[in-house]
DNA sequence: CTTGACTCTTGAGTTAGGTCCAAGGTTTAT
DNA sequence: ATAAACCTTGGACCTAACTCAAGAGTCAAG
């Protein structure tokens, strides 16, 4: 049995942390000493793990609750966890879509600036950022 | 002059953010009446469009009150703008690599899962996400 | 003059995933 | 025996960009 601070040095992971994902309903001690200390299985290391790698998977931690509940309802199959993952997959993509729409409206601001040492009035991108949607940085 | 609610409508915002840029100061008033209602000039319009505008080039509203903040300064020149702006097409690349690592890690369980109705015991996702960093699927 | 729409200030609440702290009880090592 | 290291609960705090609520004052139209 591993008391909270040797599961967090095991898992890399602080204390407070634990605690935390316990008030989420993510990870429970397997019992409590007659003092009150937590008092975790080898179990919970495998689960701080599967934690771990959920969120470097992109999954929230109300998400991951899922995917740890529907290890234990008997009604639940692989394809439930599977269709998590590919919606998840979507978000990505769909967050990387949004990224790069900003990442390319960043481009045309840059692209219209040569980024001489003209005085900040002439810049053309604090002009662009003012103009009306779709209207370019040249004057008529 | 404007109020805050034709300015609200003008730029389609919300009163209670205007009022938060203002705390944020990123947006005062041109003056307020003796009653205490804030009365806006016609460049707020444009104010309030830069904002949105930067924002969505994925600036916060602390950059984009410096942003603000270089246009009064006459020390700064356009270089200074221009590198702000390749500095955040930078951090959206690094965002963007790092949800694609996400994504890639959901592609390596996602195939190694044909989802079939087999039982969530049995489910090579929720295995690999147990398993340690590097250990496949596999079992010998 | 009244009604309804508008505005004011202040302060608190939201989401997510924790971190930090205080005051005190428990265990372990010397 | 006692000091160091550990653990407990409860709550405050953090970021970002707002949103909402309460209670009071103001303004325009009918």
């Amino acid at each position: 049995m591993l008391t909270i601070g040797k599961l967090a040095k095991a898992g890399d992971i602080s204390a407070d942390a634990l605690r935390y994902y316990e008030r989420e309903g993510l990870l429970a001690p397997a019992s409590k000493t007659d003092s009150g200390y937590r008092l975790y299985g080898e179990d919970a290391v495998r689960r701080v793990r599967f934690i771990q790698h959920a969120q470097a998977c992109g999954f929230t931690l109300a998400e991951i609750r899922e995917l740890l509940h529907l290890r234990q309802a008997e009604s639940a199959c692989c394809d439930d966890v599977r269709s998590r993952a590919i919606e998840k997959k979507l978000q990505l993509a769909a967050k990387i879509r949004a990224i790069q729409v900003m990442s390319a409206a960043l481009d045309m601001l840059i692209a219209e600036c040569s980024g001489g040492a003209l005085p900040v009035d002439d810049c053309p991108i604090l002009a662009a950022l003012e103009a009306v949607s779709g209207e370019t940085g040249r004057r008529s």
